[in-house]
DNA sequence: GCAATTCCCCCCACTTTACCCCACTTTCTT
DNA sequence: AAGAAAGTGGGGTAAAGTGGGGGGAATTGC
């Protein structure tokens, strides 16, 4: 099972391309020549990188909606919109779209450090920024999300 | 069954290296060559150190969780993020990421002396100052403590 | 249709980091 | 007490990261 682990500080330069952490590709081979698939996060300004057989699921999530449904393909619009096919160049860099940079708040003018978190089956990135005070400046009670999502994952059995 | 024990104070040296303690290796013996993985505590100011079987189980949980529910994806975030892969070097070292000793509350300028503890299945890393006043000097009453921990015990049951 | 410009990709060179190795110190064991 | 094993520190080297420049292809404008 993919397990990918990991919070790496990047920079982006000036051609919004960034380094892909050698420590990633690593956890990643075996999968990488397949490719990568760069989209928006769903509730976050953050940007998600699946590995292409981890996209393929999404996909086919997808490929369950009701072509009928308003709803069904507003939904399918917005997720879909901007997923973008990377591939490493000859340096092991990937290239990252201006839209999708603006989208995770990443101003190439000026802070261009970004992180990128290894999140198991996929990977965040957001600019350091935004991490700092969203992900690790958290004040959430752990607690109590734990418990929600505890009750949840038992009443799915 | 896992049962790590004991207390020892090691040193982190100018390039965040830790001597893995021999004595824990020794107990680890059988598990250690599958690696470890370390995380933020969710609850404390200190890390923490999984066999990787251990983990495994973590994230086998993990890969339940919904792509397309909030709290799910929050609960993740804040479990999976900066969890990272350690091995040993030559040595019998590893090497603990600046941001994971940052939030451990180790700055490696001035003091630089950590706990590591057995706690079962897993082990604890602490900046020594915090171990003294978080765990050592805990003013939390342990008799009270064990009684309600011991009720939550056996009602799950 | 031809020329010019822009964007993208690839290549090259410099900088930085991380990993490995070696040597010295300390501590435990016999 | 002596030897061995564990712990500690530093330095060198190879690989990874970073930035810039040039060339080719495609598209657009004249």
């Amino acid at each position: 099972m993919l397990n990918l682990l990991g919070e790496y500080t990047c920079k982006v330069d000036a051609k919004g391309r960034v380094s892909f952490p050698s420590r990633l590709r690593k956890q990643l081979d075996g999968v990488l020549h397949h490719g990568l698939v760069l989209n928006r996060d769903i509730f976050e300004s953050c940007l998600v990188i699946y590995p292409k057989p981890e996209w393929d699921k999404v996909n086919a999530e997808m490929a369950q909606l009701s072509r009928y449904n308003r709803k069904h393909q507003q939904f399918q619009r917005m997720f879909m919109k901007g997923a973008t096919a990377l591939e490493l160049d000859g340096a092991g860099r990937i290239s990252l779209p201006a839209l999708l940079l603006q989208y995770a708040g990443v101003d190439l003018k000026k802070d261009n450090e970004i992180i990128i978190s290894g999140l198991g089956e996929k990977l965040e990135v957001w600019s350091k920024a935004a991490y700092e005070a969203r992900v690790l400046g958290d004040d959430i009670d752990f607690g109590d999300l734990a418990e929600e999502v505890r009750g949840d994952m038992e009443s799915e059995d």
